[in-house]
DNA sequence: TTTAAAACATGATATATGTCAGGTTTTGGT
DNA sequence: ACCAAAACCTGACATATATCATGTTTTAAA
């Protein structure tokens, strides 16, 4: 049973709200809802992609490999992002590969409705561009950090971007649990390094864990150690 | 004297080329050009732009400061490149500084003379995202050389970014001459880093200097290197 | 439930890079 | 042409981080 885009809520966190009803339709009409599973690609880096990807449950990371054969992860999207997008507009082969970190349910949406949208709807076309304009801060922010930040300090600000952006459960523990890989590939740093950083992070109450899961105790020495103090 | 939009060249290589001609008209009339001495600031991060920049000649460099008091250069923009509009069309405040590297002829665009333009042509939206596209792939890949990259082998495709980008003069000299601090700011090392890195790469006969200029001699050994061999 | 594989953890060590400190050379303004 | 300021350079040293090696715990599949 496929819902309709219509009925989306998903809809209003991206860039699809700028669409009209008929074009809604005929999104909705060519769409194709796919589940993935925790671990499964959607794409891989320097495919041709005939479609972009909208996010209507779980989580994916957006990475690169580098010629040393490690995997760095760029941004991690969840539900309401759309991906793919640059690729689409931009008439590219995708320059990120994206796996799921946990189950996904996806809708994949063909080329042609984006593109003719963007050719008809300047309100569309602004919305993306807006979208895209922040995506490109966000990406400039990364840069800064990355080069001007410590690994300890970038590990902290990563626990923190986990609890702003994915949030906690009733228990307080972090909804999105990445492996200690995941977590040197989204920092930047060697496994082993992260898994030493978070062993020193528990130890000084700053987070605590329990089987795979991670909770933030002190969320303020986290912020401060990240800011440089 | 000024020139009229209608008949610059270097529009070509931006998105006012889909502007209409009635659109460029009323962007020639309402534009500023002004000159920028080498190491003049066209804007600092955190400022409200009322418009949008234009390099008509010259370099800029687009930084960031971060806490530890370190000048992150993001990008080098020059002849063509539109500066600012991410900043006006999400209406946000500047992310980055911009910074003159040389002496710069540019003109200032006002906010209106975009936004109207934006609302109204959908091919010129079109045409930005398209650049916005690129440099968000850009900007992705930059994380990723920050992050699994060694300074060296930054340093190299540094080099190698300056030569093919700005290109060399009649002798093979780069055209644009960077401070060794602007070096390491590109890198994002410090600066006796960069210079000691310089150095070596003097001894190997890799690069030659005279004076602030610099040739690149051996081209294939940088691009090795840089790639990881 | 058992068992192999994956994930996690930690020590020892090597290395790249940052920092501090002291020079020399180059540059630009009067 | 001179001088102060900026840029450049090099050494010594501290430290963050990567790498290698090895063991333990957890997970998932048969």
């Amino acid at each position: 049973m496929e819902s309709r885009c219509e009925s989306c809520i998903i809809r209003q966190f991206n860039s699809l709200r700028a669409m009209s009803k008929e074009e809604l339709k005929q999104v909705s009409d060519s769409k194709i809802t796919k589940k993935v599973k925790k671990g499964d690609p959607l794409f891989n880096e320097g495919e041709k992609l005939n479609g972009v990807y909208c996010v209507r449950s779980g989580v994916t990371k957006l990475s690169k490999l580098s010629e040393n054969g490690k995997d760095q992860i760029v941004k991690l999207a969840t539900k309401g992002e759309v991906l793919g997008q640059r690729s689409v507009i931009a008439e590219e082969h995708t320059n990120l590969s994206a796996t799921a970190v946990s189950d996904m349910e996806i809708c994949f949406i063909p080329k042609t409705s984006i593109t003719d949208t963007l050719n008809k709807n300047p309100n569309f076309t602004l919305e993306v561009l807006r979208h895209m304009a922040h995506d490109l801060k966000e990406a400039d922010d990364v840069i800064v950090n990355m080069s001007q930040k410590t690994v300890k300090q970038r590990m902290a600000a990563a626990f923190l971007y986990l609890k702003n952006n994915f949030g906690e459960d009733e228990e307080g523990y972090l909804r999105l649990n990445l492996s200690r890989e995941d977590m040197a590939n989204v920092v930047g740093t060697a496994t082993e390094s992260a898994i030493r950083i978070i062993s020193e992070f528990k130890k000084n109450e700053w987070i605590a864990t329990k089987g795979k899961r991670v909770r933030v105790l002190n969320e303020q020495k986290l912020v401060d150690l990240s800011e440089g103090f």
